[in-house]
DNA sequence: CCTACATTCGTAAACGTTTACGGAGTGCGT
DNA sequence: ACGCACTCCGTAAACGTTTACGAATGTAGG
């Protein structure tokens, strides 16, 4: 392979001219820039990333951890792969690569994470899937690597995220609902005691309180987020003394598993029951009657987050000045036919 | 950060004997070993892989490329995550790392390979995807990059990959359709002439002729191997004067769309329609009519992915003399009872 | 006592790049 | 003729690690 040497060789001139030709350093002719770009394509010449690496002690790439857990595969949404391409718009101006890390099911994210970082395999860290205590944002905050998470967590005082508005999406729902004559409205949740499942439920139960609705933890469905999950929601839905008139989803998978036993028991979701959902899940769009959905544009939060991870990095801060921190996504509300009936007009 | 220049001085040894410790070396007290560890794990050292890739000329990491095109996101079936778990648990033993390096879809994906490989990011390749002239296999053949492919292509003579067995999937449907009495057997294909559509309908065609039944490309079905595709097929296979009691899918998670259309009209897949599926896809799992279906098991795919990738490089070859080349990784048919009934029986 | 050999360790070079520093050449004003 | 500023380029050190080589020590056999 062709390193500078060569290069250099070829071209009767020193390295160090080389070098600073390619990286547009002010002090070499533009004639001799030339020639060196020209010969560097001609003969395919691309730095050595070690090399540079050592040097600068930087290695130009980002990680975008992920964990391959059993949930993540049997959901199958490919979250990360359509927030990949946002990062990747923001990086690619400063020549930043971004590769994917995933942590193998077997080992603790927490020493995988360091061993990556470590080993200097990249520069800076975007970790999602974060646990309310989560040591790896202790460990990123006082190794001083630069890194943004994709979800809150109680860890560590102060790092940038970004997190999904469970809260104004439970809201914007209960309003939704309550405005078509609704009053029994039910809500998924995650079986765990997780931190979003705490601020969808809590904001579900605010929003009816201001109603006058009292609060019925039998409304409260708690299941796992997925198309399964959705399955059994439903069936438990069918359970109730008294069945609700509407459910909001905490993951729009669910809406296909809970489409599928409402369709056994012949209840058609949009007419016997009001459905919204939450958060984006490409497999969902094509279910009929069509699901009412706050959608997110991954790619868009791809570019935030993308850009929240180079304000936190001395090297970019500057092209970033006003880059918000701990945003919380804002969902934009799709509507479909699944929750287009009015109790009011049926009663 | 501790290199190990502070782990000698902190041990007041030589930085050689250090790294000789460290690497296993023989030469090398095993009193002084010991030592060295302990100190490596109370100050947290571990080894800058810059520093370490420079001089070995090595990374001792992997890189699965994946494309994220619109195609893979709209699928979402997490086919990778499950192959890189197999990866990871072969790479594991030889300490290598492997991360997934998604091309950017407004890149082409030969020129990212390229940046990849002459950066020296990663020591080998994994490449999917692979088009019937690829121009990411010549590159790597030629440049002695160690590489497999998830996948057949016309390019390049010699080159090691694994890919499904089109052929003896379409034969085995067709043999088991055709024993329960099917003799209308329509199947679906890639809208493009790509090589796995045309090895799947070619095995097609000869298992129906070894039965003396025609073959009639109105029953070859042309349409996108995705959900919204399945639900087109089942479009067209609806408008066919006559119509088939049996369709063959080549891509799972057709079935849902296919599902779908079919009930719409009123006719249930394993009893009006007999359905069988091909490839794993996670979200076809839950169908009802459960899916008579040619299933993978993907954590066995990515260890012989592994182990073929292995063995093709210089270092760990001895590992695996003999590990096989060219793999047509047979699949393992699932019966459910979206194929349960004999047509012969019904009429 | 000398030689031969094994064990253990230190020394220094090498990997490919970037970059601080200084030198050579030129032009210009005094 | 001299000094100065400016442009352009070469030199060499540095990044952190591995490893070939040889030095030092100990041990055993003659």
């Amino acid at each position: 392979m062709t390193g500078i040497r060569q290069l250099a060789e070829h071209l009767d001139i020193s390295i160090g001219t080389v070098s600073r030709a390619l990286n547009g350093k002010p002090d070499v002719n533009e004639e001799t820039r030339r020639r060196v770009l020209a010969a560097a394509e001609e003969l395919g010449y691309v730095a050595n990333q070690s090399g540079r690496s050592l040097r600068q002690g930087e290695t130009k790439v980002i990680g975008l951890m992920i964990e391959s857990s059993k949930e993540t595969v049997e959901n199958a949404d490919n979250f990360f792969l359509g927030v990949t391409s946002g990062l990747q718009s923001v990086f690619a101006r400063h020549k930043l690569d971004l590769v994917m890390l995933p942590c193998p099911s077997d080992e603790d994210p927490h020493e995988y994470l360091k061993r990556m970082v470590a080993r200097r395999i990249v520069d800076a860290m975007i970790i999602s899937d974060t646990q309310r205590v989560d040591r790896r944002i202790d460990f990123l905050s006082r190794a001083k690597i630069p890194f943004v998470a994709l979800g809150r967590s109680l860890s560590a005082g102060n790092f940038p995220w970004i997190d999904l508005d469970f809260e104004g999406v439970a809201d914007h729902a209960v309003e939704r609902l309550i405005a078509r004559g609704h009053r029994r409205i039910a809500i998924t949740a995650p079986s765990s005691e997780a931190n979003l499942g705490y601020l969808f439920v809590g904001s579900y139960r605010r929003a009816l309180e201001r109603h006058d609705i009292a609060f019925d933890p039998a409304l409260v469905i708690r299941v796992k987020s997925s198309e399964q999950g959705g399955y059994q929601a439903a069936h438990e839905l069918l359970q109730l003394e008294e069945r609700p008139t509407a459910v909001i989803l905490i993951y729009e998978l669910m809406a296909i598993g809970l489409y599928r036993r409402l369709m056994e028991s012949g209840i058609l979701p949009g007419r016997d029951l009001a459905v919204i959902g939450f958060r984006d899940a490409p497999r969902a769009r094509f279910l009929q009657p069509s699901l009412s959905c706050f959608r997110i544009s991954l790619y868009d939060l791809g570019v935030d987050l993308g850009r929240m991870l180079l304000a936190n990095m001395p090297a970019y801060r500057d092209f970033y000045p006003d880059s918000g921190r701990d945003i919380i996504w804002p969902l934009e509300l799709v509507p479909g036919e699944s929750d287009a009936f009015d109790v009011g007009a049926i009663v």
